[in-house]
DNA sequence: TCAATTTACTAAACATGTTAATAATTAAGA
DNA sequence: TCTTAATTATTAACATGTTTAGTAAATTGA
């Protein structure tokens, strides 16, 4: 008898169960950000900063679950690639306010149509029902105090 | 007008809301890791281990959700800590069969209570059929075709 | 039988994850 | 005001993620 027997399996766990759901749904997306050139991480912030508009970094951070210390290297590189802007707020000096470029937004908009494509993929095998249950149901999840 | 006004929000977007969900859910055990000096993935490949006894580092890569090239550095260092064995599978040779020690085991055993209350916290939370339907759409979405 | 292909794993290079320490600035309290 | 604490971001160091390439062993198929 092993020590789980006690436990549970690994599928029913829920951090394994989420990691395993995300690895299906990111392989064919790591397919398309492969073929221009964007790590996960970038095409994240990407779609964060057109969502929310210029924003600070803690806040890119939060909302594209990414730690400080990777983010500052990863925004460096975007920069450099003309992909966002950074510019240090007037008001709090401590603050650098990040923005998306036209070519950030260029790059949303040529891949949106793939990014659609597989979406609707899921949805059409899972249908739509299930689809916003579940997306409920992480929503939820997210909301819970640990 | 941004370009995902077009697409979704992020907190509906399935790959970000699994990730934001798994975030929450790492948290406390997170924590509970740190004070046994075992990263995530290690506590991951023990429970595979665990769950599977003696198998090949391709079956290990696929249940634990890393790459190969991951996992042969991090058994690696738990082959050095004791944790786990490795040995040349007779009747394949390219075969590394991997198997969990008593010193793994132990540290599984050692764990399993405060795992096990991190679940309860969030089962209390959300409740027991809320917590299986999420699993039982994680299991489903695990089985797309992509 | 043997060349071609597939499988299992490792190596190397670079990006990101993670923690700790630090600098700069701002906020809060005595 | 002055000091202390909190906040924002960066740097450094090391572990892991990810891709590409490579090796060795096994399998396939003419």
């Amino acid at each position: 008898m092993n020590t789980q027997s006690h436990s549970k399996s690994t599928s029913r766990s829920l951090p394994i169960a989420l990691l395993r759901a995300r690895e299906t749904v990111m392989a064919p997306i790591r397919d398309m950000l492969q073929d221009i050139n964007l790590t996960e991480q970038k095409w994240r912030i990407l779609r964060v900063l057109d969502e929310l508009g210029e924003v600070e970094q803690s806040t890119i951070a939060n909302e594209a679950c990414l730690l400080l210390p990777s983010l500052t290297r990863i925004l460096r590189s975007m920069e450099t690639d003309g992909q966002i802007t950074r510019r240090q707020d007037s008001q709090d000096k401590r603050r650098s306010m990040v923005k998306i470029t036209e070519e950030g937004r260029r790059i949303l908009a040529n891949n949106l149509a793939a990014s659609l494509a597989i979406s609707e993929n899921i949805e059409t095998q899972m249908g739509r029902e299930k689809l916003d249950n579940l997306l409920d149901l992480l929503e939820e999840l997210q909301a819970v105090k640990v």
